[in-house]
DNA sequence: TTGACATATTCATATTTTTTAATATGTTGG
DNA sequence: CCAACATATTAAAAAATATGAATATGTCAA
């Protein structure tokens, strides 16, 4: 972490990055991040509201991002709250938040 | 540009920016931004000889980097030099980086 | 104009993702 | 235990990407 750029990146290493990008690189799973960076901890059934996205497809894509490591989730009660855990994925949505202009935002 | 976080980004927005990760989320892509970030402005066959990768393969990861604007490229003579054009392709890159340790470069 | 070099395009196939629908699992209160 | 509510899993079809081989285009110098 908080390394110096030392050559190359490795080639598995370039592959580890690619597939957090892949995950991160999908308009509804940023929607999703975006929430999260927002409101730090939510359910699942709040990120299916205030997305109006299917149950099933926000589960699928919540499970997909904690597989690599993304979001972490921890049970209470019946519900599952989500956060997110990668640094890098606030990161990256800054990144494109910071080159965007006003008519980006609703 | 440099402009404030107002609110929710527009779903038009959200898929333009997972257009844009999407690209970058490939190895082969992703060293070759690399090499660009270092040498600023090179030809297809140094890229092609520092990657190792076949011409072919270079060339179209080129030319669907420069298709979304993240890259340029400028004829000289039989040679065609590409550069960076979009800075959140350093942005990106050097997300990932910061969260590299030294075990990630060769 | 031809040959040699540099880069781009095309096409068929293999692989991965996405999407949708249906269904399963887990939790709590009564 | 049984409803009900919350979330997760699975599977099948459609769509998007990746891969690799072959070939085309463009540029220059002789």
């Amino acid at each position: 972490m908080n390394c110096i750029r030392q050559g190359k990146l490795k080639i598995e290493s370039l592959e580890r990055a690619a597939e957090t990008l892949k995950l991160l690189a999908h308009p509804q799973r940023l929607r999703l991040i975006e929430i999260l960076e927002r409101e730090t901890e939510v359910p699942v059934h709040t990120l299916v509201e205030e997305t109006g996205f299917p149950q099933a497809v926000v589960s699928q894509h919540l499970n997909q991002m904690r597989r690599v490591g993304l979001l972490g989730a921890e049970r209470r009660g019946k519900e599952m709250w989500y956060s997110i855990t990668d640094p890098r994925a606030l990161s990256i949505l800054n990144c494109i938040c910071t080159h965007c202009s006003e008519g980006d935002f609703e």
